[in-house]
DNA sequence: TGTCTATGTTGACACATGTCGAACCAGAGA
DNA sequence: TCTCTGGTTCGACATGTGTCAACATAGACA
């Protein structure tokens, strides 16, 4: 599985430069495109399972984790393999093998750009 | 409909004292509960409709608008209702009737929360 | 080479979700 | 009171999603 399909949701550099997939959600009404792909990385947070395994891997030290560190969430390992591949395809994980083990990593990019999605950039008040 | 099983998810006044649902995203691991309560307001953005429903009600003047304000996406005014009530379950939203129409308005404190922890707590411009 | 362990994929199933039309409810105004 | 308009709820349907068991694959090691 390739990562290159991940999806052009923020600039890579996280500094605003190059425009994000989506203005913050104060500033303007999404347009359906926009809500098509904003929807996809929320969608992909919006599953108790996918948020904790991303928790878990965005918390561990150097933003990494093998899967054998963060499977015990309670479901089987082939559901966990499988809610992997959605936070990839959604874009917020990138995935490398490393000899026998995978190891997942976070996009902090997005993690920013998404904070800015919904923070406004100023302090979310309006 | 009451407003009043708005869920805990964050401290109403985005102050962080009164503790929110959840860590940020990179502090550590979320529990089975904190990923519950979080992936509820995830999955409730994860739509394209009530996603640009909330951008819409989000950017409108105010914070607040009326359905026939923001009813222009492309779906029959029940489906939208209905998304409306999922995001008001969620804690997005809330809602009030004044005469005819019926106004809805976002949570600052809900977006400021989420943002928070999607930036790690810092000021989601990393 | 063969075997073992760690992951990913496939197929199938139950359940949740998005959508609509029709019916219903709440105010405004005549 | 009746009627009109804005909005919600109900019932039904098609589609999407989460889950698992079983199978397949990749690398390590003997």
């Amino acid at each position: 599985m390739s990562n290159a399909k991940v999806l052009p949701l923020v600039d890579p550099e996280g500094t605003g430069t190059a425009a994000p997939c989506c203005p913050p959600l104060t500033e303007r009404p999404f347009t359906a495109d926009e809500a098509e792909t904003a929807a996809r990385m929320f969608k992909a947070l919006g599953d108790p399972v996918r948020l904790r395994l991303f928790s878990a891997v965005a918390s561990h030290e150097g933003g990494e984790a093998c899967v054998c560190d963060i499977s015990d969430v309670g479901v089987s390992q082939p559901t966990v393999s499988h809610h992997l591949k959605k936070l990839k395809e959604a874009g917020l994980l990138t995935s490398e093998r490393r000899g026998t083990w995978v190891y997942y990593r976070v996009e902090p990019s997005v993690l920013a750009a998404m904070g800015r999605l919904l923070s406004g950039g100023r302090s979310a008040g309006q």
